[in-house]
RNA sequence: GGCGCGUUCGUCUAGUGGUUAGGACACAGCCCUCUCAAGGCUGGCGCACGGGUUCGACUCCCGUACGCGCUACCA
């Protein structure tokens, strides 16, 4: 049953100039199964409709599989030794391929395009997800005989994609369920060529939350806006695989090299699965807060220097990031989080002016509470939580009614990292600057 | 139309003849609390429908409905 062939799978886009999550996905199930049994994921691009493609489509592809961490072992910018990797560099293979089903007396001509003439027989598909399924290719209302190449001499996906396989020895074709339908008359060319054909593993779907099928426009369909946002690589993958498959004991946050561990093909559902934009952020979040700093840090920088924001010295900016990451669940906003700690530049939210600053005693909490931090010994948070509850009950005030004001005051904004943090890593000269200087706006 | 695949809370899923149908996201409420998160607790929400088979069906079989895919000189 199981063949002895070494296991290669593969993942064959073409460049439309986005990677689509559900092609992510089959990537990644690809590449998981070959690192699963130390075999081999080759990339192959499908460039045959050569008027859309271009070297930033490829780059799309290139771009999103590196940032997922799937790397391939053949393939573009690889080489390996079943090349070229491009269908548009693969044309001698193909007339040779197509010469010798000429000789075994399987094609024929139809308006200038060439034709493969199904032996029209019952073929058994037995998936590795599916399982086994009939498809009666003798029923009169199927047209099994498929174009293999174009009037104009171009050629057509299923031939070159089967050629491709044959040539490359992929061992396993997994890929999405809506090639099933196809594969049988795949088997018959690939028997038409004598030649073995893969294991074949079709997978669900991945659909909108509303069931209907994610186009290019649809909420996290391309793969670009997840770096754009600030996901994390990893959260991202996990979720993927998570959309028909499930180690079964009800976790969800498995880091890969568990998941290549439990991950089983037979296990996979065979009901196509909706991508939730909710859950795939909340996963996110949890990445983001049990992330180790260091990976956090290294994640964060790119957004913070875009943003033009620039640091003293990396222990600032790791103390920084420390109070920040159990709170944002998308890199995308850490700039608008942090800013405050790095410049007095930083701009005031009016509505949070109104709330905590324009109110009746707002300048004197502010008043008492920068005279307060002037004698707070050492400056670090616990002594500054406890001064300043000290000096909420000597006012006569709630702590809140001194924490909302000097929230706003040091960072112009209501909601943030924890005040006593906040004020220890600013400083005391800082904290009381910025306490003093905001009273103008109450 | 033909062929194929599918159908457990709104969504992702566990479940393979006997379960109070479990978990997660989302939602609501409560707790914690300096905001926001995180965390804890509670709640509402589900086996598409109809027939069988069986002592007993979410689970097996058949049908219906609905969804999706293929049926291209798209991939």
């Amino acid at each position: 049953m199981t063949s002895q062939r070494p296991i290669r799978t593969r993942f064959a886009p073409s460049p439309t100039g986005l990677l689509h999550v559900g092609g992510a996905r089959t990537a990644l199930f690809n590449w998981i199964y070959a690192r699963k049994h130390a075999g081999t994921f080759v990339l192959r691009i499908e460039d045959t409709d050569h008027s859309r493609n271009t070297v930033e489509a490829e780059k799309i592809i290139f771009d999103g599989l590196h940032w997922l961490g799937l790397d391939w072992d053949e393939g573009p910018q690889k080489g390996g030794s079943y090349g070229p990797y491009y269908q548009s560099e693969r044309n001698a293979i193909y007339e040779d391929y197509l010469s010798r089903l000429e000789k075994t007396g399987h094609l024929y001509e139809d308006m200038g395009a060439i034709r493969f003439r199904s032996p029209r027989e019952k073929v058994i598909v037995d998936d590795l997800i599916c399982g086994k399924i009939e498809f009666d290719l003798t029923n009169p209302g199927t047209h099994p005989d498929i174009t293999l190449r174009r009037a104009d001499g171009s050629w057509i996906f299923h031939f070159v994609n089967v050629v491709d396989d044959i040539e490359m020895q992929i061992s396993h074709v997994i890929r999405g369920e809506d090639h099933l339908s196809n594969t049988p008359k795949h088997i018959e060319l690939y028997r038409a060529l004598g030649a073995e054909p893969p294991r074949f593993a079709h997978m669900p779907l991945i659909l909108n939350r509303d069931g209907s099928k994610m186009s290019k426009r649809d909420t996290g369909a391309s793969i670009a806006t997840y770096p754009e946002q600030g996901y994390a690589p990893e959260a991202l993958r996990n979720y993927l695989c998570l959309l028909g498959w499930s180690p079964k004991d009800n976790r969800e946050l498995l880091d890969m090299a568990e998941i290549i561990q439990l991950f089983e093909l037979s296990q996979i559902n065979r009901r196509s699965a909706a991508f939730d934009p909710d859950k795939c952020f909340w996963m996110n979040g949890q990445y983001l807060l049990h992330m180790d700093l260091a990976r956090y840090a290294e994640l964060a920088v790119p957004f913070l220097e875009k943003a033009g924001i620039t640091w003293e010295n990396w222990e600032i900016l790791e103390k920084v990031l420390a109070i920040v990451k159990p709170k944002i669940k998308m890199l995308h906003d850490l700039p608008e989080w942090v800013s405050y700690f790095f410049t007095e530049e930083f701009s005031f939210d009016e509505a949070s002016v109104a709330k905590s600053l324009r109110v009746a005693g707002a300048a004197e909490r502010l008043k008492a509470l920068a005279e307060a931090m002037a004698t707070v010994e050492p400056w670090e948070a616990s002594t500054i939580e406890t001064r300043l509850k000290e000096t909420a009950t000597t006012l006569g005030v709630k702590t809140g009614e001194l924490v909302h004001p000097a929230r706003v005051a040091v960072s112009g904004r209501s909601v943030g990292a924890g005040l006593y943090e906040t004020f220890e890593i600013l400083g005391r000269e800082r904290t009381i600057q910025r306490l003093l200087d905001a009273m103008r706006l109450c």
